[in-house]
DNA sequence: AACCCGCTCAACCGCCCATGC
DNA sequence: TGCATGGGCGGTTGAGCGGGT
């Protein structure tokens, strides 16, 4: 599996000479990248323990950037790029792993709708997720639904089925899940997690367009769940606006103010049991590493009235399964499939 | 038990843009 | 202005895994 390719670091003229004539001879690019990466001696495929601690080690102690000159400094025998790609995919410690929340659902449909497959652009608003995990989501979950209706996942008819059937009935999930937390806590956690459910009437009614709304300041409001169909009471005392000034997420002009807000506090990012990376154990096993110290709790980024510690306690299809799936069952499907079928959305 | 199939996601690829010289 | 380099982004691939037969 280890793709490990034989040859010495080119790190003089001979080599360097070498490496041109590899260039001039060889038939394509592909085959010319084979060859560069051997006469590199450059590794690809997954990474090893080892590697991930060095480069973990190396940025604990240097910092990120200059990714070519790090994987050469640190004596990784990996390209610039991968180097980044596992820092940012992986190993960064505030990476959030595990299954796509609901609410994370609501915002990916809810941003993708706006801006499209810009996926870093989205993934900024989705604290601790990567591009590459929205993607990924996008391109197993929700494309595999759009195909399941026979629809193309671009048409207007997908479009209108996210926006009208399965927008509001994330928005239904979210906040029964909401309402049984809050019912099953303490009443202490109750307070703080009010949330009444709703029919989603009014999202149908009220809201035929699901872009956000550009707030003053350029901030971007994401629509309130109240929009979407429920009454969904925030809690002020942990609800803080989502700005660059913040939050530890770069956020561009248009930044999401949202629901979903930052709060630095790290506690609260170690009693969530959320599934944290595999990373998690590498920072435990090497002291060196003081990353943890100044990470927004990727929990806190999701403290609003929906109390999310809650939800995922008291609720089986939070801890496993796909949640996707679950809101997509045979009922729906057929449900969908009628209104595609009779164009109620025309 | 063995095989097949579909799904997931880490990793890679190719392209593009920004920056510096 | 043109070129080289670094870095970011979206698209794609394929190993590994689990479920079904």
């Amino acid at each position: 599996m280890d793709h490990v390719k034989g040859g010495g670091r080119v790190c003089n003229q001979q080599q360097l000479q070498q490496q041109q004539q590899i260039s001039a001879s060889s038939t394509t690019i592909a085959d010319q990248e084979d060859m560069m990466m051997m006469m590199m001696d450059l590794r690809r495929g997954p990474w090893t323990v080892e590697e991930d601690f060095t480069l973990i080690n190396y940025i604990a102690h240097h910092g990120e950037g200059r990714w070519n000159s790090l994987a050469r400094c640190a004596g990784l025998k990996r390209t610039g790029k991968s180097c980044r790609l596992r820092w940012l995919n992986y190993l960064r410690p505030d990476v959030r792993r595990g299954n796509i929340t609901l609410e994370e659902q609501l915002l990916i449909l809810e941003l993708h709708s706006r801006w499209g497959n810009r996926w870093s652009k989205i993934a900024q608003h989705l604290p601790g997720r990567t591009d590459n995990e929205i993607k990924n989501y996008w391109r197993t979950r929700v494309q595999k639904h759009a195909k399941q209706l026979k629809c193309d996942v671009n048409s207007k008819q997908f479009k209108d089925t996210m926006r009208y059937l399965w927008m509001p009935r994330l928005v239904e999930r979210i906040q029964a899940a909401a309402a049984a937390g809050a019912n099953s806590s303490t009443a202490a956690r109750a307070t703080a997690a009010t949330a009444t459910t709703t029919s989603n009437s009014n999202y149908h009614q009220g809201n035929t367009s699901m872009v956000a709304d550009v707030g003053s300041g350029g901030q971007v409001i994401l629509p309130q769940a109240s929009t979407y169909g429920g009454r969904v009471t925030m809690n002020p005392s942990r609800s803080t606006s989502y700005t660059p000034e913040n939050s530890s997420t770069p956020a561009s002009s248009d930044s999401f103010t949202a629901q979903f807000s930052p709060v630095s506090d790290l506690t609260d990012c170690y009693n969530y049991p959320v599934k944290q990376s595999n990373n998690q154990d590498y920072y435990q096993a090497n002291n060196q590493l003081s990353y943890g110290e100044t990470l927004t709790s990727p929990t806190g980024y999701f403290n609003q009235a929906l109390d999310f510690h809650l939800m995922e306690q008291n609720n089986a299809w939070m801890d496993g399964g796909d949640v996707s799936d679950n809101l997509w069952n045979d009922e729906d499907a057929w449900f969908f499939q009628q209104q595609l079928n009779s164009n109620t959305f025309n």
